[in-house]
Parts: structure tokens; sequence; C-alpha cells
RNA sequence: GGCUAGGUGGCAGAAUGGUUAUGCAGCGGCCUGCAAAGCCGCGUAUGCCGGUUCGAUUCCGACCCUAGCCUCCA
């Protein structure tokens, strides 16, 4: 049983171990609290909510996620509806939360904010200063890339390279062309703290930087984000870090997540075709975009079509379906399949552990041993709990309902009318019912105990 | 132009130097008044061209194609 993770330092799965035994501590890029979160910001969000469920079967883990609050898009926002920079942001992260709550993602341990890190933010730039890696310019508190030789170790790429094909004018007022804003000035109607550079506001980088110093000391074990992160954000935080930190090495592992594309294009504002999850909560269960989330590998781009959340559903239904009529299961104490539990250990294969849930299932409904059932079912449910899935009752799942659709009673009065008709062998109008009642998104099944009904996945 | 990740059956998506992925959809059977669910069974796949090998979807090389990053971005 050992964890391996694929390391976008070295470019390959490795072993994991902490760097203290027993302690693990992870930091992911949280959101920038300007508006509403979409299905991208959702999957790192789901991704490493997973991997801290596996690590706390074996570690103490101290999880951060931090939340941006001081950024020039919610200065935007905020001065577009002339409210403070704070309510901006108090709204968006009050969205987040219930969106993440939504699709089962857990509470980190800490999840701080910029706003609140003032003071370390100024620390941290001023010994930069001091230590020669950082310079003022023209208002600006600028990192001198020249000064970090390891600077593009991450991203792979060459600091030549990078000056010779920068394509964005360059600030006159920079040393290099690759280096970047650690503090800036703000005019008066800005959002600003006052600082020994005067009064201003920090660089995006910096930000996290030092809240990881701050919560989890000079080294963690993991950081994870985006894929998108890699360059500059995160060579930008080794650089910073790294040499507040007196050359110290950052993080041990850095893991990343592929991309959300939408109907095989990238999501953007301009395309229109950003797909937030509050929407998506309208069209089906919390747990059914988790699901769909976690059927791809954490490293692959997945492509979101009309069709992913649908069949989300219907994998949930085949699932819900092998516990819902199993007995006594839920008193069981059950360990998690040795087979997921290897699929996750190899660098959280999802696809694969949820190959084995379905396995899982396929048993249960094999068996027709009562005892063999429920230890079954036991084990499927234990094992799901890892990826946040199958935590509801098995008939409530059944009876979500996600659109405006007829009531219990409704469909009660027509199951009754149905049996009637069932009994007088009025089979045309018995028919006649159920058709209409599918049409109206309930499935219904008979058994020897009589009828019963589900809302379908459509 | 530089860097990176990919191209697997109708779709989604793992794995693997020779042996069933899994799910959804489809087909046949059992069950059912008929269905549904479930079970049993079936079918179609590894971009293209070379090389290494007894044997390659898997390793190596070339080519074609796709996506992402290089600027704010999960």
């Amino acid at each position: 049983m050992t964890l391996s993770l694929y390391n976008t330092r070295t470019r390959q799965k490795e072993p994991f171990a902490p760097l203290q035994p027993g302690r693990v501590t992870m930091y992911v890029c949280g959101p920038t609290v300007y508006s509403f979160p979409h299905i991208g910001n959702a999957r790192p969000a789901v991704v490493f909510d997973v991997l801290a469920r596996l690590l706390r079967t074996r570690y103490q883990l101290v999880y951060a996620r931090n939340i941006t609050d001081i950024d020039d898009k919610i200065n935007r926002a905020a001065a577009a509806e002339g409210v403070p920079i704070g309510e901006i942001a108090a709204r968006y992260a009050h969205a987040y939360h219930a969106d993440m709550r939504a699709l089962g993602v857990l509470a980190p341990d800490i999840e701080p904010r910029a706003t609140e890190h003032l003071a370390g933010i100024m620390r941290m730039i001023g010994g930069l200063i001091d230590s020669g890696h950082a310079y003022v310019a023209d208002g600006h508190v600028l990192f001198r890339v020249s000064s970090f030789a390891d600077y593009g170790a991450l991203s792979r790429r060459d600091q030549r390279e990078l000056l010779a094909g920068a394509r964005v004018e360059v600030a006159p007022y920079k040393e290099g062309a690759g280096d970047f804003v650690l503090w800036k000035p703000s005019t008066p109607e800005l959002p600003g703290w006052d600082s020994p550079w005067g009064r201003g506001r920090p660089g995006w980088h910096i930000e996290c930087s030092a809240m990881v110093a701050e919560h989890l000391g000079p080294t963690i074990d993991i950081h994870g984000g985006g894929n998108d992160l890699i360059f500059p954000h995160h060579e930008n935080e080794i650089a910073q870090s790294t040499c507040a930190n007196r050359g110290a090495l950052f993080a041990r592992y850095w893991l990343h997540n592929g991309f959300v594309n939408v109907d095989h294009t990238k999501m953007s504002k301009s395309l229109g075709n950003v797909l937030l999850v509050r929407h998506l909560l309208e069209q089906a269960p919390g747990e059914a975009i988790r699901l769909a989330l976690l059927a791809a590998h954490y490293r692959q781009p997945l492509d979101w079509t009309s069709e992913v959340l649908p069949e989300a559903r219907r994998k949930l239904d085949r699932l819900y379906g092998a516990l819902r009529d199993v007995e006594g299961w839920q008193a069981l104490e059950a360990a998690p399949d040795p087979e997921f539990i290897a699929a996750l250990d190899d660098d959280l294969n999802t696809p694969q552990a949820l190959a084995v849930l379905f396995n899982l299932a396929r048993d249960v409904n094999r068996s027709s041993d009562p005892a063999e059932r429920a230890a079954l079912a036991a084990c499927l449910r234990a094992s799901a709990a890892l990826l946040g899935l199958l935590g509801a009752d098995p008939d409530a799942w059944f009876m979500t309902e996600t659109s405006d659709g007829l009531s219990a009673e409704q469909v009660e009065t027509l199951l009754a009318e149905r049996r009637a008709a069932r009994t007088s062998r009025d089979f045309k109008r018995a028919d006649q019912i159920r058709d209409q009642l599918l049409e109206a998104g309930i499935l219904i099944e008979d058994s020897a105990e009589g009828t019963r009904w589900r809302r379908s996945a459509g």
C-alpha cells in the first residue's frame, strides 16, 4: 500500500512519503473570488478532496486551500458595482463554499485569505529586498528573476528563452523582462495597504508564498493546482519562497490537474461557454457532477458535453441500485476493497477505482447469500466513501428531484389506478399509465413485492 | 517559433511487451401479463509508416492530427 504520485517537478511518478513521518502538509491554490465558480474551478477542488480523503486514512493531514481576495479582477468587479471589494469577495466566497459543498467537497483544515496576511506578505517582500532578490522601482517591488538560478525548472523553461520570447511589452522600470511584481502602487480610488514602499497592494504570486510560509512552514509536502498555474504562478512561488527561505526546497511534490473543456474547446467568457456549477446543479445532483469529474484521470483533459451528466446519473443509478435491496449492510464495519485502494494509490487512478466499484456492484447483484450481499455492499460503500460518493441513502437517491416533475403524491395516485387496472387485467390501461409516468421522468418497476418507482436520468 | 500532454471499440475512459478493463448505448437469452431492474451471453478498437522483438496498442524513430501553456485563467 504505497501511494505514488506524479510529480510535475520531476515529470515522473514517485512513491510518496511525507517529510515528517506521519504528518502531511498540502497546499492547493483556491479560487479568486470575483465570480461564481465554474466546472473548471470544481475539478481541482474535487480531485484534491479525494487526495485529502486518502491521505487522512494514513496520516495526520494539514490541508490548506486559500481564497484569493485581493486581485485586480475583484477590484474591477467592485468598481463596476460601486461596492467595497470585501462585499464582492464575501459574496463569491460564500457561493464557492455552497457549490463545493454540493459537490461533496469537504472543507480544508485551513482556508487562508490574502487580506488576513498583509503583514506576512510585507515581511516576505522586505526579506527578499534585503537579500537582493527583489528591488524597488517606480513604486513597485519586483522579483529579480536573474537572482534565482533555478527559475524555469518546474515549467522547463529556459530563462533566456523566456526573455527572448517575451511577447508583452516590457515595463520600462523592470531590470529584466521576466521580473514580476511583488507589490504594486494603488491609486487613491483603488484598495490599498500602507507599506514601506508606499500605499499599494500585493501581487498575486506572493500571496500564496506568504500564506504557505505562515501556515505550513518553509517546506511543504504537496502543492496542487490547475495545469495552467505551472507557469508563471507556481514558478514564481518557487522563486519567492525558495529565496525567502534561504534555499530550502519549497514543495516536494507538485500536482497539477488537467483542464475541463466544453464541447471540445476551451471554456472562455468570450465564447460564452463557461459552465457554472450552480447551473449544472439545476440539471443534476451534485454527486453526479462529482462522479463526472472523477470519471477521467485527473491529469487528463476532460471534455464536458451534454452527455456527461446524464451518463454520470445512470452510473450512480447502477451503483445505488446495487445497494438498494440489500439488508443490514449499513451496520457493518467494512474496509475499502484492496483493489480499489491500489487504484487510488497509483497516482489517484479514479477511473480504475470506479471500475472496481462497478465490479463490486455486479458481485452484490449476483450473490444470493444475504450475508455475502451485505458484506459486499458495505465494502462498496466504504470504498466509494473515499471518492466522496454513495454517501446518500439509496432510496433517497432515486427520489432526488431536479426539475419540476410530478409530486410523489401524484405518482402514488396514478400507481393506485394502475394497480387497479392490473388487478382487473386491463393491461392496456396499465401500460398507458406507465408510459405517461415515463414521459414525466418516472420509471416504474414491478416485482413480487409490488410496484415501486424512481425518478430517471432522462 | 519554444514547451507540454494526447490520439484506444458507437460514446466516455483505464490498462498492458503475449491473457476480460469498466461504464453508457446496442443486440440475443433468462425473468416479467408486457416492461423496468437484475443476471447470463454477444459484437465492434488501440492515428499513419518504419525499427527492435519469437511476439507491440504497449519500447524506439519519422510523419499526420488534436488540445493546452508561453499574457489574467482551475
